[in-house]
DNA sequence: TCCCGTATATCCGGCACCGAGTATAGGGTC
DNA sequence: GACCCTATACTCGGTGCCGGATATACGGGA
């Protein structure tokens, strides 16, 4: 069987390992200090699960067992060079070619009128709200990174989330001011179905 | 145990029988007939799973088990009080809410500059052609759409959805742009990093 | 009348994922 | 030196999701 690339989280396992060996812990640890995992979801459970489905397929391998005194064994591993054959193309593939999502707010904002409009109306706005809040503290963080002396290229994905964010906004302010104003096409029979 | 709102299929579910009462089979036709699962996943192991786990919860009450000549008996379910107020409560979390989400673009550009420029800059103009594609596609959905006289709130979903590939296409060109002139924050760098 | 492809309707076994649980080491405090 | 809190490192059982398998009905052509 071929590796599938379901878990990004085995993406990140393979970019840790091509700096360096280290064992799952340690991979972690890596992750939450350079927020990572605010990209990539992780989770202990998941971790051991996707090293174990890599080494399973070669694409790691489990370099040394270490025993520093008496803790758990902990197993370092190291990439492959099929490892390494299969991050660079799975990375190709991920930004190429965009993959059918499906985010919740779609699904929410589909079903929209099944809500009274003024409900509506509030929930849309108070999502606004959290979003701005989003963008002000991605702001701070990106100023943060760039005082450290960070390039560009090190926190591109929070450029392009902003992007997203800021088109987000925009839409919903678009939205609200439609509901409020009633020029959303079908408003009549939205409010009609509602009294 | 309360109901755990993960698999938005659930939502879909609740929303079909707040319509009339319906068997498992004919909500996933509803679902296609409308493009319903475009905006939120639908397979059979699935739907099956989700009905079952409404039924627990009494979210749902399996009203009827018909049995139409010798055809496999179908169970039609009907939404309860409380699955609608399940309904409604779920979806103004949905709208108000912005979930956390790891998009997989995001894991993707995040480790960008693993690839050397040149690649880079190629798969990101892939993506840009395609994103493009899926804009051209969408336009010509909404346009049959509003030719069946379909109000607007009724793809509501389909607008928020171009306005955010608009913004990503504009990101990637910018990217792109960025790549190709060595404008991009670190580009020097990157680019020693693979000779 | 027989056959076969398609539509109807559900079921089930496997597997990835998750988060809570476990167990030891190290360091600080009284 | 007894205590406790945090950090280290991994394990494991439960659960939900998935896609292919199953089984019957129906319509149309040879």
């Amino acid at each position: 069987m071929t590796f599938k690339r379901t878990n990004p989280l085995a993406l990140a396992v393979l970019a840790l390992l091509s700096e360096r060996p280290m064992h799952p812990y340690e991979m972690a640890q890596t992750m939450r200090e350079r927020h990572q995992e605010k990209v990539i979801k992780l989770n202990y459970g998941s971790l051991y699960t996707v090293v174990e489905s890599l080494h399973r397929h070669e694409l790691i391998t489990a370099s040394a067992v270490q025993k520093a005194g008496n803790r758990p064994e902990r197993t370092v591993y190291a990439v492959t060079a099929a490892g390494t054959a299969e991050l660079h193309d799975w990375l190709r593939e991920l930004i190429a070619v965009p993959a059918r999502e499906y985010p919740r707010f779609e699904a929410g904002i589909s079903l929209v009128g099944l809500l009274p409009p003024a409900d509506a109306l509030q929930v849309v706005t108070r999502r606004e709200a959290a979003v701005g809040e989003q963008l002000a503290a991605l702001a701070v963080l990106l100023e943060k990174l760039a005082g450290m002396g960070l390039p560009q290229l090190a926190w591109i994905e929070l450029d392009y989330r902003m992007a997203m964010l800021r088109a987000e906004r925009t839409w919903l302010a678009w939205f609200a001011t439609a509901t409020r104003e009633g020029t959303v096409g079908g408003y009549q029979d939205w409010e009609d179905r509602h009294r």
